[in-house]
DNA sequence: TAAATTTGTGCAATCGTTCCCGACAACGTT
DNA sequence: AACGTTGTCGGGAACGATTGCACAAATTTA
């Protein structure tokens, strides 16, 4: 079943040799126009087309590229993967997708899977359990392309593409602060991803330059970033078993905001009459339908449009690169009830 | 930049043949115990990875499949893909995911993308603008393994995976009818669609068993599925514009259900008040903060598993496949005030 | 001891394509 | 007329891996 034609059934039925077939395909200059003529419309006639394993065996590049996110069912990173798809498409460049449900040992296994399928590059948004990073390291030294997104890793010299984290944050809490709420606490996902640090910075920056003191006791950390629903309960229970409940929260993920709502949902707890939320997540749907959580939203569709642009130049360079850049991008904040 | 390990190498290094290595690391029983040894403990030295491409050339096969949905950033899919996935890594295939954005061209080049690409097998759902399948009966007819799931096509004999669309339909209607409603309506996307088709079906069944006259100005087409909002909007003031307006609504689809609500929202019509809604929708968030809508839930991540599973049984499979079948699985009602 | 069998290994073809190199016309140039 | 150019084209080697076949050496059998 499922026979290809080959350019070697072209030249034998035109009484040519493949390199001539090839040649009038490819269109080379020392090929005679009547030849390629004649070639080109039987080709088409029995509609050829090009084996691209063969191409990638001969061309050592498979011309897809991998990409590795926490998982598809966020809103951020399918808008961020619509973004990706949109450039990569366009480029001739297939995607092959891998989740890592959060998980390190599912990110290694799903880097090595990819990389022994021979992508030609790699786009990576870190999982919230990744410590260590040797398994990226590795392939990074040995030539492959990489890319970060959203969770990147500043040990590896490479290209990255983040928003605004910081400005973000510092934003939902001043709106927080400006609301007339004193004491704010900030939820957010594990300590060593980078939006994790760079969201805290912005919290903590915002309240300085309003003259709160931090209070340690406010900052919560759910390793799993939402995944797990527990996780997020006990946090949350652990802020309201306070002395000082905290009167806001600031929430720095996707999940995690879905997360806490539904956990104050459980609690009978009222957003945003007896708890204002503000925090980051790009849901159509929780912004239509939940009018109580005021969000940081992120253009997650131009940086996976960007993140692409920057790894197929890394790809297609005709040296390596030396010099990389980190592009920043802005955030909108969308002011609702809390 | 990246210079991979191959056969050649290890043969040259050990002064053997590559025949003599392949068998080695092949572990076929026509070699030396002590010639394998030497080769397997040099190969894992050098961290020897096979070239997958080369193999691919070699088998005429990619071990990879092709999936097309409309959109990654709807939660049917993405579970469904969460479930395609799961089976695909385990048996060692990887997945190439391509969106339609509901549009019958994109959903063209996209097939056609993935069969120059040669993947092994499609897994496919249609797009809510496809007519004509004469791109899939093409490579069907070449004998190219192809699985439908969701949105299915009946004129091509192949396995197909779907909800009880007809059953789920006739409870979210029948749970209309007792709440008391009497006057539904229904809000689907294009006619040709098998989803739309069968739902239609339960809905009329529905009104049938319950001796309620079907009025077909109460039937309400999106052929773009909601994701045009101007349409569902005009779909909606239609409705609305009736003399006898309907009293609830029974949405056919994910997008069509967020789209339908945002609607009743923006013309600041209280759900359910002033009208009541059940529709299908796989969306947590929207399950956890909409309380007004009562959702039919697809089983999306088995029906993603099944369908794979399915795939590659045809893949896989030593003889020609004739024998076809049609997986149904139930639905679920998430009763809520509507 | 000679023949027959087993065992281990190498050679070469193969998958589909490209491309370097050489062949050989048909020219134009001295 | 002899030579160099130019334009076309075919042969064959690659890319990395597998595998049927051949063949030598080692072993067993008669």
């Amino acid at each position: 079943m499922f026979e290809p034609v080959t350019i070697k059934d072209i030249a034998k039925a035109l009484g040519l040799s493949t390199s001539t077939v090839s040649r009038a395909l490819r269109d080379t200059h020392e090929i005679s126009a009547a030849t390629k003529k004649i070639v080109l419309e039987y080709a088409k006639e029995i509609n050829y087309q090009p084996n691209p394993i063969a191409l990638s065996l001969k061309e050592r590049r498979s011309k897809s590229i991998g990409v590795i996110v926490s998982e598809v069912a966020n809103s951020y990173f399918s808008q961020a993967i619509n973004g990706i798809e949109s450039i990569a498409y366009d480029r001739g460049y297939h995607v092959i997708l891998t989740q890592t449900h959060e998980s390190y040992d599912r990110e290694v296994i799903n880097v090595q899977h990819l990389a022994s399928r021979s992508v030609d590059g790699l786009l990576v948004s870190l999982s919230s359990q990744t410590n260590d990073i040797s398994h990226l390291n590795y392939l990074h030294e040995k030539g492959l392309p990489i890319v970060f997104f959203d969770r990147v890793a500043d040990e590896i010299e490479t290209h990255k593409v983040i928003a605004n984290n910081e400005k973000g944050a510092f934003e939902a809490t001043s709106h927080l602060i400006k609301s007339g709420y004193k004491r704010i606490a900030h939820l957010t996902s594990s300590t060593q991803l980078s939006i994790s640090i760079e969201r805290l910075k912005g919290y903590e920056a915002a309240l300085k330059a309003n003259n709160i003191e931090t209070n340690p006791s406010y900052i919560k950390h759910c390793p799993h970033g939402g995944m797990i629903y527990e996780e997020t309960e006990n946090a949350i229970k652990e802020l309201m078993a306070l002395d000082e409940k905290p009167d806001a929260i600031f929430v720095a993920g996707d999940r995690l905001s879905t997360g806490c709502l539904s956990v104050f949902k459980n609690l009978n707890i009222s957003v945003p009459n007896d708890m204002a939320i503000a925090g980051f997540s790009n849901s159509d749907v929780l912004d239509l339908f939940n009018p109580s959580l005021t969000s940081v939203r992120q253009p997650a569709f131009e940086i996976g449009q960007l993140a692409t642009q920057m790894l197929l130049q890394l790809i297609e360079a005709k040296y390596p690169v030396e010099e990389f850049e980190k592009k920043i991008l802005d955030t909108s904040l969308f002011v609702r009830n809390s």
